[in-house]
RNA sequence: GGCCAGGUAGCUCAGUCGGUAGAGCAGAGGACUGAAAAUCCUCGUGUCGGCGGUUCGAUUCCGUCCCUGGCCA
C-alpha cells in the first residue's frame, strides 16, 4: 500500500491551468512510453459529467487508460484524502504492472496533498455538517466565528470572517474529535506517510489572452456538444442534487443549472461560464507559481519535444521499476 | 422632421441641491489540509458625449451640436 512512498523514483506529473493542453501532451507521452494516466481532477471523478469536464471520450479512454475518473455519482462526494489514497494505490499498481504512471491534472490541492501528505483529521460528517448549517442559518457567520473564537482562537484568527466553508470545517473537526483543528494540524508527526516525490512539468501560455481565447472557444464547443442536455439529464437521474451539491458547483454546471431554472438568460449563462473558467485558470496558476521545482513550458511544438526528452531521460535514469 | 428619455470605469448603472465621482460584474494579484472546478482576501483617474456660455470653480446649471433608444409625423 505504501509502495509509492517508499519508492524514491519521482513520478512524472503534468500540470497546467484548464484548457492549456495537458491532455494532448499526456497522450503524446503515452504513445512514446508504456504509460498510463492518473488523473488529478476533482471534476473528472464524477460519472455522467463528461462534456462540461472535457473528459476524453470512450474511444480515447480505451486507447489511453485513465485512472481516477468516473469514480462516483454526481450526488456523492469525493475528497483530497480519498484522492491521496487512491493515487498512491494507483501509482503502485501501475508500477507493479511495469507501466509508467503519469499524473495529469489541474486540481492543485490534490497535488500538494500527494507531495506533502495530510494531517490526521477526520473526514467530513454529513450529520454534523447539516447541524452546523442550520446553526449558521440562525446565528449567521459572525455567530459561528464567535463560537470558533472560543473553541479554537488560532484557527478563528486564520480564517477570514466571511469564509463559511472553513469556519464550519474547523467547528466540525472540534465536534468530531474534541480537538481543535489548529492543534491537530500543529502536532508533530501527524502527517501521514503517503507522500510521493513528483517530477513536475507545467504547460501554459505566457500570454493570458491566448488562454482566455482557448477557454472561450472550448466553452462554446461544449455548449454545441450538448452541455445543457447533459446537465438536464443529470438533474433527472439524480433528483436529490441541488445547486449546492459539490458536483453542481463545478465550473459550467452551476451556470447551466441557473439557466435551466430560468434565473439567467442563455447569453448570460455563456458569459458567466466562460468567466468562471477563466477564474479557475487564474487560481490554478496561483497555486503553480508557489510550487517548488516546477518546470514551465510554453505550449508549443518545440517545448513538446523538450518535454518528451525530459521524460525519456527521467525513465532511463530511474529505470522505471 | 417634432417630442420624450438617455449618453459617467471594459460592461450594467448609481451619484454629485455647482467644489473634478462609486457600486455590482468583468479583469489582475494573493490565500488555501477530507466540498478545492470549492471557499475567501486585496486592488477603482475615468477628456462624467463634443464645443461654447454663466461662475472664483461645471461632470452637475444654460445654449448648441453629435450619438443611441422610444413615441409621433
Amino acid at each position: 500500500m505504501q509502495g509509492a512512498s517508499r519508492n524514491s523514483d519521482p513520478v512524472l506529473c503534468l500540470l497546467g491551468p484548464t484548457a492549456a493542453g495537458k491532455t494532448d501532451l499526456a497522450f503524446e507521452i503515452a504513445d512514446r512510453f508504456d504509460a498510463e494516466i492518473i488523473s488529478v481532477d476533482s471534476a473528472l471523478v464524477y460519472r455522467e459529467m463528461n462534456i462540461g469536464t472535457a473528459k476524453p471520450d470512450k474511444q480515447t479512454l480505451l486507447r489511453y487508460p485513465h485512472h481516477l475518473i468516473d469514480l462516483i455519482n454526481p450526488d456523492q462526494t469525493y475528497s483530497v484524502a480519498q484522492f491521496q489514497k487512491d493515487a498512491v494505490r494507483c501509482i503502485d499498481h501501475c508500477r507493479q504492472r511495469g507501466k509508467v504512471p503519469i499524473i495529469v491534472g489541474g486540481t492543485m490541492m490534490y497535488i500538494k496533498a500527494l507531495e506533502e501528505g495530510l494531517s490526521e483529521l477526520p473526514c467530513s460528517d454529513n450529520a454534523i455538517r447539516s447541524a452546523l448549517q442550520s446553526e449558521l442559518q440562525k446565528k449567521g457567520i459572525a455567530g459561528m466565528q464567535a463560537d470558533l473564537e472560543k473553541i479554537d482562537p488560532v484557527s478563528a484568527r486564520k480564517i477570514s470572517a466571511n469564509d463559511v466553508q472553513r469556519t464550519l470545517r474547523a467547528l466540525e473537526v472540534w465536534h468530531m474529535t474534541g480537538n481543535t483543528l489548529s492543534h491537530l494540524r500543529q502536532r508533530q508527526n501527524t502527517k501521514n506517510t503517503l507522500r510521493v516525490r513528483l517530477k513536475k512539468l507545467a504547460v501554459h501560455f505566457q500570454d493570458r489572452a491566448t488562454l482566455h481565447q482557448r477557454i472561450e472557444k472550448r466553452f462554446d464547443q461544449m455548449l454545441d456538444g450538448g452541455f445543457v442536455r447533459e446537465v438536464e439529464r443529470i438533474r433527472k437521474s439524480f433528483p436529490s442534487l441541488t445547486i449546492q451539491s459539490a458536483s453542481m458547483r463545478c465550473v459550467g454546471y452551476r451556470q447551466i443549472w441557473q439557466y435551466i431554472e430560468n434565473n439567467i438568460s442563455f447569453d448570460q449563462m455563456r458569459l458567466n461560464g466562460v468567466a468562471a473558467t477563466r477564474q479557475l485558470a487564474k487560481r490554478q496558476l496561483t497555486w503553480m507559481r508557489g510550487m517548488d521545482s516546477l518546470q514551465w513550458f510554453e505550449n508549443n511544438a518545440r517545448s513538446r519535444d523538450s518535454i518528451l526528452e525530459i521524460v525519456s531521460e527521467q525513465l532511463k535514469t530511474t529505470g522505471n521499476d
